[in-house]
DNA sequence: GCCAACGTTGGC
DNA sequence: GCCAACGTTGGC
């Protein structure tokens, strides 16, 4: 059992949009990095929790938790030559981008900001979304940084 | 294989 | 809108 924080654009796609999905579900589709790609495709396993931070917003910061519902699989928008994330360079047969579905938990009652998070970094012991220059739209989280986290709420 | 230029991310 | 950080691209 694995942890993880996998930011969005709200503006884009936010815990509202996942809240109304059908079944409360989605693909987790667009990551065009390779690093985060690996995990999506060899890391996370069927049941792994995951933080649903909204970067690029007012109020940045953790607002719900998800949970994998289904292992990796090739990214349809990929092969959407009308979606902003096409890649005429992935193959069908052999792709380069994955998904993972990911279903809502719940919402947190309120959100943990990013300042929140800050605050409490030195406990949260080098929590990945904190440092510095870090792009990553997914990092992985231990188990003792997802206890300590939710401890904020 | 090096590295400058460029593009993207994301907080502020 | 600014800018630091960092991944990617492409010429050499």
């Amino acid at each position: 059992m694995n942890y993880w924080l996998m930011k969005s654009e709200p503006a884009t796609f936010g815990i509202d949009h996942l809240a109304k999905a059908p079944r409360r579900r989605t693909h987790w589709d667009g990551v065009r990095n390779y690093q985060v790609r690996n995990m999506l495709r060899d890391e996370m396993k069927k049941g792994d929790l995951a933080f649903f931070y909204h970067s690029s917003c007012e109020v940045p910061g953790i607002y719900g938790v998800i949970r994998i519902a289904r292992e990796g699989y090739a990214d349809p928008s990929a092969f959407d030559p009308k979606d902003a994330h096409f890649d005429p360079k992935s193959d069908p047969a052999n792709p380069t981008w994955y998904v993972v579905d990911v279903e809502l938990v719940r919402r947190l009652r309120a959100p943990i900001t990013l300042e929140t998070l800050k605050r409490n970094a030195r406990a949260l012991d080098d929590l990945l979304v904190l440092r510095r220059g870090n792009r990553l739209s997914i990092t992985p989280v231990t188990a003792a940084q997802w206890r300590k986290v939710l401890a904020l709420e």
